[in-house]
DNA sequence: GCTAAAAATTCAAACGTTTGAATTTTGGGC
DNA sequence: GCCCAAAATTCAAACGTTTGAATTTTTAGC
């Protein structure tokens, strides 16, 4: 088995320098125009495929990204990762990604593999963990010299591009009311295990914040647990459907548009219309949810935005337009999507 | 901003030659354990962390494995993905990941860009398209003396470990029948727009053709077809119930776990049991459906192993232990991975 | 044709490891 | 103390690029 071909049979083969090889391949317009094209051509009649490898490390610039994930169990991250894709290719650098699967140990451990890997930057959305493991990361990070950017994490530890998701809430809160509902139902998955469970225990308490700080009304008999990933949806439905119209709130807020889709199901069984008998308002926006049997308004964290802004922070990092301290935030606004769940209430 | 710090400079502090850390780093036993220890002191006290790039340059041996995806948004190559991820760990080795997107020119794009990284084999598992445009790949790699295995592609174009859908079908339907089912219904999500639709209609036939190899009876009445992702399965349950008891199939096979949850969740809503009133059978089996209302019995294409497979196939085929042809083919044998959702029938 | 400037190409030293061969050191047997 | 083998360490040449400086070639002005 022939070994590859290099830039240096490329060289031999034109009767030109290494360096001239080099140069022509990368398009410098130090190389005449003739010369380049006949280069081209016979590196591609060769065969001959670059060494990312050796140009990274001569260059010391090996256009990849890092991008370090909790996990992709549910979709909340496939927008991002569409949109860092693209970033990425627009600016000829290429992603690498790893799961950690919600484990701070793998997580520092793969951070560290980004490391060694001479990644020319990380974009890090962090699994949670306690505030020590983070911080002992961040300086392990820090103590690489590795560039990177934190996606919807804690402040203060490095350059962060973030969600805030109590003004998301908010804005949620606000718009079910602006279109004159009071009495306004919560649904949420606290009773899932694992993260999903978690993070839905979590935002109950701000969920219910929001929405009593716009002035609605939330009764303790509106809030809805469910401990289904699925179908949830149901298990709530049937009860609402038992009581007169005039006890029931006018609009659901589902904690996330899983959730959403599963009570817009659950209404459905219990022939309660949407958004006709009932408003259902999603948060999270899963770009999907613009399908469906009725498709759901949400709120947007606004995902494509926020990851296309890590990326262009990243990227100037890393070109050091960017100094390493102070600390850069960017925080982008969530937006009301409408789609056809939600719809006003006669005063 | 201080350089990194490299080899030579833990060299330099131990006194020693760079070759001596450079072995004594990884552990060779030509170094006396004392030196060895004395340097992976100096090296973590330094801060140093090894750069890959020139390590992967200089031995030839990147240590890392690409994985080209068409895409992940269903969840079907999850299971897939953790194998890979820990059966490369075990060999000391990190995955790249890639999605294609379903466009087989992206697909061929980041092959090629795996090749210019100089991973040491790749993963793939193609998006379909053309079978010119696969033959064209294929030949990319090839000239490009990259080892690569083919999982749950085509035959005759390299390395391949093999899901056999059709053995896998036939294997439910047996199941089925076995339990003394004789009529049998049919769901598909065949009107689902994208990807999934494509498969579902493919699959249909051959779903059909397996039941009707075993001597089971499907009638035109009994296949469903839908077009919603989630809660489908509402769609036929309604019908279902209308019909006398004697009018209707005792065991559905569903195409696939998500439309099979989607059917349990219908049949719920119709107040039919299962599987008391109705066996319900999966495909593909999603780790997941162990959850959910009835645990759903499931015909496993044995993801895990097959990832498990794949990799180590292709690991030997780094380490020339299998000569470039003839090409392998491994296949795994389906299996029924019996839950809660399946019941006989007295005779 | 000469000269200076511009254009094109080449030179040579990195980049940070690995590795087989060569050299030095150590320790045991006598 | 000497010799030999074994153990430990060092040498030096890769690996395939990039890059700033140096050199050669071309072009244009006169």
């Amino acid at each position: 088995m022939g070994k590859r071909v290099t830039i240096v049979e490329v060289a031999r083969e034109t009767g030109l320098d290494n360096s001239t090889v080099s140069l022509a391949l990368r398009g410098d317009r130090r190389i005449a125009e003739q010369t380049r094209l006949r280069v081209a051509d016979v590196a591609r009649r060769m065969n001959y495929v670059p060494n990312q490898l050796a140009s990274a490390l001569s260059s010391g610039r090996s256009r990849v990204i890092g991008v370090m994930l909790p996990g992709m169990e549910n979709q909340f991250f496939a927008p991002h990762l569409e949109e860092f894709q693209a970033a990425a290719e627009q600016s000829k650098n290429a992603i690498a990604i790893k799961f950690c699967d919600w484990d701070p140990q793998r997580e520092l451990a793969g951070l560290l593999q980004f490391c060694e890997n001479r990644v020319d930057g990380v974009i890090w959305c962090p699994a949670g963990g306690s505030n020590e493991q983070l911080k002992a990361t961040v300086e392990k990070l820090h103590a690489a010299r590795m560039p990177f950017v934190i996606l919807g994490g804690p402040s203060k530890m490095g350059h962060l591009v973030g969600m805030s998701e109590f003004s998301a809430l908010k804005l949620g809160a606000d718009y079910l009311v602006g279109l004159g509902h009071r009495r306004i139902g919560i649904a949420t998955a606290t009773r899932v295990p694992g993260l999903r469970g978690e993070l839905h225990r979590n935002r109950l308490q701000r969920l219910r914040d929001a929405l009593l700080a716009v002035g609605a009304r939330v009764d303790a008999a509106d809030i809805f647990e469910t401990g289904d990933n699925e179908y949830g949806g149901v298990e709530f439905a049937i009860p609402l459907r038992e009581r007169p119209a005039a006890e029931r709130p006018t609009a659901i807020y589902a904690a996330d548009d899983m959730l959403a889709r599963a009570v817009v199901m659950g209404l459905r069984v219990a022939e309660i219309g949407v958004p006709s008998g009932m408003s259902v308002l999603g948060f999270d926006d899963a770009p999907r949810d613009a399908s469906g049997p009725v498709p759901i308004t949400s709120v947007s964290l606004e995902a494509r935005g926020n990851g296309r802004a890590a990326i262009a922070l990243l990227l100037d990092v890393i070109a050091g337009k960017i100094p390493p301290s102070p600390f850069r935030t960017i925080r982008l606004s969530p937006k009301i999507v409408e789609r056809a769940s939600c719809t006003g209430i006669p005063k």
